[in-house]
DNA sequence: TTCATTTGACCAGT
DNA sequence: ACTGGTCAAATGAA
């Protein structure tokens, strides 16, 4: 992290306000539609939080983006290029041409939230690409790694990894990372389909960040007590006051939609940036909300 | 032909 | 140096 990191252009600062300014909204807005158990509004709400949640999640990819001094570079053009082979390439192994350095990959360091259901199925409801899979040390069996579908047209994250458990290959570790913020999330926990993501046979365990231990080593016994969410929900109640209607939250969905699409502009007028100290909060503070949103909806305040 | 999966390489973190 | 997460060309299925 570079010194003026924390200095920033004035762009980067308005970019910051913004996100701060829309994070802010957007715990308001949580609080009152919290508050909301019938409105005819409510499913248009949903709509237009998820859509909102995918604007910051995306500015913040960006940001993230912008954190590499080098633009991502494609390796479209190298002949015959050297970094996969199959055996029907051996040939080209022999001519060894140094492969081009990737760049812009960057490893993500956890400001992200991290769950694990236990399962004997894999489907949960929403749509993953698998984009690679691991052996690990030690593990009796490797490990797959999925994406969202939307990862790339609505800029949504969030990844999972799926193991069988050692004590039992029919019961699938499947950690979480991340929350989803693509559109997905409104049909698959429509109420007549909530079901499908509270599978009776899952066992879930939520932590935070690095906690992942227990998916290469499930717990001995598969009954285990639901932990889901407790310090997220936490956090997010505190700004819960009062009684509301939709008349209160539609106002502030406008203001909220309004910094989205400021923060678009911001992003596509080209400001240079890196990432600081307050992406990451932001994001921890994004997702805190996701799953608040998220307990909101299996619990019925949103349809 | 298109699209999802496979799989070895690359890279970050420890 | 090692492990694990991600990339992306090759491959196979539809």
């Amino acid at each position: 992290m570079r010194s003026h990191d924390q200095q920033g252009s004035p762009n980067l600062k308005a970019a910051m306000e913004e996100l701060i300014k829309g994070q802010q909204q957007a715990t308001h807005l949580l609080s009152l539609l919290k508050n909301i158990l019938s409105s005819e509004n409510r499913s248009d709400s949903a709509v237009l939080l998820v859509e909102v949640l995918a604007s910051f999640s995306k500015a913040l990819s960006f940001l993230e983006l912008e954190k590499t001094t080098e633009p991502p570079l494609r390796h479209e053009n190298s002949p015959c290029s050297d970094e996969k082979r199959t055996h029907h390439q051996i040939s080209c192994m022999n001519k060894k041409i140094p492969a081009p350095r990737r760049t812009g990959y960057r490893r993500r360091t956890h400001p992200y939230t991290c769950r694990t259901v236990f399962s004997t199925k894999i489907e949960d409801g929403f749509t993953w690409r698998k984009y690679g899979q691991k052996d690990i040390y030690g593990a009796k069996y490797p490990r797959s790694y999925y994406r969202c579908i939307h990862k790339h047209d609505q800029g949504c994250q969030v990844t999972r990894q799926v193991q069988k458990t050692e004590e039992n290959s029919s019961i699938f570790a499947i950690t979480y990372v991340g929350e989803h913020t693509c559109m997905d999330i409104i049909a698959t926990k429509l109420p007549n389909e909530r079901t499908n993501c509270a599978d009776h046979t899952s066992l879930e365990s939520n932590t935070v960040n690095d906690d992942q231990e227990e998916a290469d080593h499930p717990p001995s016994s598969a009954a285990r007590p639901s932990l889901k969410q407790e310090s997220d929900e936490e956090v997010i109640s505190n700004h819960s006051t009062g009684a509301s209607s939709a008349d209160d939250v539609l106002p502030v969905l406008q203001d909220l939609t309004a910094a989205a699409s400021d923060l678009h502009d911001l992003r596509s007028g080209g400001f240079r940036t890196s990432i600081s100290i307050l992406d990451i909060e932001f994001a921890s503070e994004t997702l805190k909300f996701e799953d608040f949103l998220e307990l909101n909806l299996q619990d019925g305040y949103i349809c």
